[in-house]
DNA sequence: CTTGCAAGTCACCGGTCGGTGACATACATG
DNA sequence: CATGTATGTCACCGACCGGTGACTTGCAAG
């Protein structure tokens, strides 16, 4: 495709390492984001990149090394913090930047498989891969906090992980499963229930100090 | 193990078929709870019940078979239902429910993969584990529930769904990777942090009416 | 005892996996 | 042009996978 065919018939190729490397790259996202992390080996990563397998081991190691250059891979994750206009309070800001990125991890096919992935294996470039992630994410959440600050009480943080993880766990599940707990997933009704639900919560989670603090 | 050996030396084996069954299904639950799912295979099985790949294939088909009857069998999945003793509002039962809910979780490994195995991949065995686990957990909500409603004005159901997916997917990342979201999983302190979390979005969220409702 | 059959054992098949050595080709250098 | 080297291609290996046919063995009915 991006390499133009030579006159000879068979063994062409334009020995170009730095094509075949992106190449490489550029199939390991195509072959995560359609088939996941099952069928993410070196023959068909091969076949994806239209390469030979032996050229893989050379320029990555092992599939690890693919996927360390994946992460370190500049724009791999989620790109643009500038999403999210950093209005209203704390509580507001933070359901902002929620939606936004509900809405960037649905359209991201290879983001959740490496989040299902995660759960199952635990590997070094896996972890790697999660932690990029994670400073991403910090930036991001810190870029979309702006001056607000969290009211007194609770804790943030966790609260905010809490959600976060809800949301994981129910865009991972909608992919494979349409139900949970009684609610259908794969139904506009259902997601807006979820919607509604999560926009509950924030509300809730940071509304001005009503009642006593359930802490023991 | 439990069938007596006879006096012959190799070809010898019991001929009970009830009992090799029992003992492949008690296999597969110790292969799934201690390697997961990613290297459940008919040779593997055969080897953990020390008995020949052909006999799982003669009497449950295949390996979707023998989930199918894993599945089936009774008290499979967490069993008792009382743990909770019904007191309090529906806030508070509930989340007495949902820390139940939790250890149970935590200290069952094979459920764990399920879940985790059920966002990787779908296959019609899996959604029928996950269905028997739908019911059997919407049965103990409601024993738990008992009398008690739900405040109005919020979609109890969608509340308790997305609190329920925090705690899976906390849970299950928990098993693979220490932190999430800046929290550290692993430690007693960061744990104490999620749990609190939990307690203050259940009290806010099932929290006697105070503000204005949060819907669009 | 003889016979029939299910239970259990063994050996083998084709396919795919990761991995490797040997080789062909293109490009830059002398 | 000659040569070295990196790039790319190919064939093959051992290991494991699910799957299957052929066999042996124990049990029970006749």
């Amino acid at each position: 495709m991006t390499v133009p065919k030579s006159t000879k018939a068979r063994p062409v190729r334009a020995k170009d390492r730095a094509a075949t490397e992106s190449r490489i790259l550029a199939a390991a996202r195509r072959l995560i984001g359609r088939d996941g992390f099952a069928g993410f080996g070196l023959n068909a990563l091969a076949a994806e990149a239209g390469c030979d397998k032996v050229l893989i081991r050379r320029y990555f190691g092992d599939l690890d090394g693919v996927l360390t250059a994946l992460g370190g891979d500049v724009g791999f994750w989620i790109g643009d913090p500038d999403v999210v206009a950093p209005e209203g309070g704390y509580g507001a800001r933070m359901a902002g930047l929620f939606e936004a990125y509900a809405d960037a991890l649905a359209a991201d096919p290879v983001l959740q498989r490496v989040l299902s992935w995660e759960l199952v294996e635990a590997s070094v470039p896996l972890r790697r891969l999660d932690e990029a992630r994670g400073r991403a994410m910090g930036t991001w959440m810190q870029a979309a906090k702006g001056d607000a600050v969290a009211p007194p009480g609770l804790d943030a943080p966790a609260i905010n992980a809490v959600l976060l993880a809800a949301l994981h766990y129910l865009t991972l599940r909608t992919r494979t499963l349409e139900g949970f707990a009684g609610l259908d997933l794969a139904t506009p009704e259902g997601q807006a229930r979820i919607r509604a639900a999560f926009r509950w919560l924030f509300a809730r989670a940071y509304a001005e100090p009503t009642g006593g603090e359930p802490d023991a």
